[in-house]
DNA sequence: AGATATAGTTCAAACATCAAAGTATTTGAG
DNA sequence: CTCAAATACTTTGATGTTTGAACTATATCT
């Protein structure tokens, strides 16, 4: 493929990439939710609207330690946004729910994500759409084989030598 | 637009967003630079290869404090990997360089990123990637605007009301 | 020359993160 | 049934990143 091209899509993607947090907490300072970071924002996200999640699925998708994400909820509960819920029939699990003001912010911040979304793919068609939809699926993959290869350590990466 | 395709490529790309640093550090962690941090690195990216650029041009490009930038910086050149080259013609600004190793490592990096734009774009034709890098203009555009708009304060997001 | 501006650094405080040890609870083997 | 092992989460101590504000050194302007 073309070397200039190569070079330009990825400036572009290096600078959405970098930009967006920001933009995300800037958004977010303005408006009535000036105590959230982006980061506590994104453990609300995760929690989402009404599934009850367990700590640990949710540390899991976001990728933390149990630890981490206990802090975030300290935090979250202590600002009214978090609420935890003991399990009835496993009194070891902690479930995970929005309080109205953090389901507030979850509604907030995904209607900056459907703008940001709906901008990206403003102007195109139902198949161009999907041509889009194919490149991001592109991506995915790769990162997901590269997840693979990295969890099977680099003597493995590639050939399977073991056995 | 329908609601369920914003749904799933709204899911698809802030799952690819936060994989990202997670599988890039993964990498780096591989190889022969695993005294680098995936922030580090990005460091070094954004020092580039011959450019050397001031402390200030790097701190604002990145979006991050000077202090933020001199505590970086301090790291990196611990360990070897950026240079301070005073200027001659006004003592006051610093300008940063790639050590060899530092180059060496941004190199690395640099064919990640090639391997990941290439497999975003893998099997469409030219105009399908101008199609593609039309959708990623669209992204850039809006976050450039709510960029200004952050700027210039809430009271004055649309219609300019001052003076 | 002296005031002001600019470039970068230092410092103290806040926060996120992790690994490892700890607590409470459940499960499973005998 | 009982106790050892497993599980879910929390606590703790350490590390690294980031910021804002005060600071130093240098340049510019009047």
């Amino acid at each position: 493929m073309d070397k200039e091209i190569y070079e330009r899509i990825n400036e572009k993607l290096v600078r959405g990439y970098r930009d967006i947090s920001n933009i995300e907490e800037k958004e977010l300072r303005k408006g009535p939710f000036h105590d959230l970071s982006i980061k506590e924002l994104h453990t609300i996200n995760a929690i989402t609207m009404y599934h009850h999640k367990t700590s640990s699925q949710v540390s899991q998708e976001m990728r933390v330690t149990p630890g981490t994400l206990t802090a975030a909820i300290n935090n979250l509960a202590r600002k009214g946004y978090v609420q935890r819920l003991r399990e009835k029939t496993d009194r070891r699990v902690i479930r995970l729910g929005l309080t109205r003001k953090g389901r507030s912010a979850y509604r907030l911040h995904d209607s900056f994500h459907r703008k940001m979304v709906m901008s990206f793919l403003d102007g195109f068609n139902k198949d161009e759409i999907s041509l889009i939809e194919h490149a991001v699926d592109n991506l995915i993959e790769f990162l997901e084989d590269k997840n693979h290869a990295a969890k099977q350590g680099p003597s493995e990466r590639d050939g399977m030598q073991s056995c």
